[in-house]
DNA sequence: AATCGAACCTGAATCGATTCACTTCAGATT
DNA sequence: AATCTGAAGTGAATCGATTCAGGTTCGATT
């Protein structure tokens, strides 16, 4: 019962392996008898190829890794989605792993993908891990970065640009009216987290009115860590309380908008203002309707896995940085004071 | 610049192949010496295992691969990442390909499963495979089924009752005094649909008074098709809504709700209620937050790979049904007509 | 009839880690 | 001194798919 080789195939056919060989990977080379025959035979067999085989002969694979900073996020699912749903029409596979913000985890999922010679990887990295990625290079294994800009210009990468996020979202704040402006985020090991709150800077600079930049900071970007948020904020004494809140992610927001309802001091939109990063599916759906920063998360998977297919392609290709910008979506919760403002 | 291999390793430490693989695989047969000279070795070389190398000599790996019908839905996200954090103290990853509800891609993963020749699968089963099953498993791949119990007790599983959670979601809807319900859910090809749909029917007949079941049939489990059911309710004559609807997921019932909001002719829960399954991190989140029955869904994951782990040691082992009992998780979305309910 | 070329096929060599029958050798036992 | 023992180490064989230099066949061309 183990197994059929390739060897058995070829015996029960009454060819050779090399000619089952070329009826699996160059049908054009072959006899329409032959191929018959020896499918005929993976039929009655029942033969499966063997990848490991395959694979130490060949020194490649057809699967790629992907490192993701938080599988629990839709934001993630979404690039993920976009990745797989491109990988999948050229025949490749995805191979997943959740880092969940651990440096141990990161290098663990790195090593893996290395013993597993993967075609490539595509990474949202944590920590710092350049040095790691070069050596994959040098092995031939190329990685794109995901939703992070590669400062350097030394790896590809599919990112949005988010300090003009930031800047974004604040000024639609500003404009609204808004002047005390909180930032919750953190921890800002997290590239994306300090870029957004940079944006957002920005946009306090360029007002022509005084306007104040206050950062909260959280240890992860949940749900949860936003509700702890919320509750320090509304904590303070009452002068103390900012009149918008900008949130590094929806799931930050939508844990702050939860515990802002419950307690009921603060309404939202009207005395403070929301508005997340990301928008996420459930973020129209909240409580109150959430305003956000879109990414186009389904196209930077794409995109990520086509440029990694180029690359495993034509390894002298120079890296390329590829950024899309955000795009303001306005619901309820960024409403200006008073008003009850869009659904 | 090629990798360095195993002899190269063996030659710069001046000991030979056999030595080196036991540094790796046998310390304890390895004079300290030794040890030490081919630990330097490898770090000289940067030498990496190879992995097909060793799955082809082992004829079996350290991945297990997790075929997910909806990758999307945050309860299979939990799932998954309970599933991954046991799996990574077992030293072991997981390979995750989403079928979307399509029998196709189930297949392409299936079939990319058994040429990697994962250590074994685990499975939310869309279409019935258990004969591709029984096949894997006859080559030394186990699987065990998530969230879909295994009838007729050929594989392991862990699910949860389905029956029993849509009977107590209809029960607590009873209890509330709600009478006209829909249940609203699809495709039926989808067995926990079928399920709930039972249970819903079962706690139907067991009430003293006379309650109405009826269906309204989805094309998926998602909220866009959750909103699409929205509209068609919302569109009827007014004395043919129902007051309550039970939604066969969360995120159903967030496009339900959604739908119902928007339009603001049925109020939830005054006029209408509402219940979810899975208690997704956003249904506590939603606009009116929403009432739903609990899948303990990180256990699930965890409860699957042990058990998987258990069978690729041991393959004599007993198939055994894991089941796990929902929790109904009440708020404002099911609070009886005309009162406010808790939040 | 001889020659040629295209189409098709063959089978040994290869990839790198593991395994295991076999060797080596220092020290213990007779 | 001869023999034995066990720890440590060796290296050829193995896993299965792919590749490619070389073979065979057969109809077309000269």
């Amino acid at each position: 019962m183990a197994a059929a080789s390739i060897r058995d195939v070829a015996q029960h056919a009454g060819v050779s392996v090399g000619t089952v060989s070329n009826v699996l990977n160059r049908p054009g080379e072959v006899s329409a008898e032959s191929m018959q025959r020896v499918h005929r035979a993976i039929e009655d067999l029942g033969y499966v190829r063997n990848d490991a085989a395959r694979k130490l002969r060949a020194g490649t694979s057809s699967t790629v890794g992907f490192v993701v900073l938080d599988g629990q996020n839709p934001f993630f699912g979404d690039v993920v989605r976009g990745a797989e749903d491109e990988a999948s029409s050229h025949g490749i596979a995805v191979l997943y792993g959740n880092t969940d913000e651990d440096v141990a985890r990161e290098r663990l999922y790195l090593d893996l993908f290395e013993e597993q010679q993967v075609r490539g990887v595509l990474i949202s990295p944590y920590s710092d891990i350049n040095p790691r990625l070069e050596r994959l290079r040098s092995r031939g294994i190329p990685a794109v970065l995901v939703d992070r800009f590669s400062g350097d210009g030394r790896f590809s990468s599919v990112s949005v640009d988010s300090v003009v996020g930031g800047r974004m979202a604040v000024e639609h704040l500003i404009e609204t009216g808004r002047r005390r402006i909180a930032f919750a985020g953190g921890p800002f090991e997290i590239r994306q987290v300090t870029d957004r709150l940079a944006g957002a800077r920005v946009a306090a600079e360029n007002s022509t009115e005084p306007v104040d930049i206050e950062v909260v900071a959280t240890a992860a970007l949940t749900v949860a860590e936003g509700a702890a948020a919320g509750a320090r904020i509304i904590s303070r004494p009452r002068r103390e309380w900012p009149d918008a809140i900008f949130a590094a992610n929806d799931l930050l927001a939508l844990g702050l908008l939860q515990a802002l309802i419950v307690d009921g001091r603060m309404l939202v939109p009207e005395d403070i203002a929301l508005i997340g990063f990301d928008d996420i599916a459930f973020a129209s759906a909240a409580a109150v309707p959430l305003s956000s920063m879109r990414q186009p998360s389904g196209m930077i998977g794409r995109t990520a896995l086509r440029i990694l297919l180029e690359e495993t392609s034509d390894p002298s290709l120079i890296p390329r940085q590829t950024v899309f910008l955000p795009q303001l979506v306005v619901r309820r919760s960024t409403a200006a004071k008073g008003t009850s403002g869009e659904t």
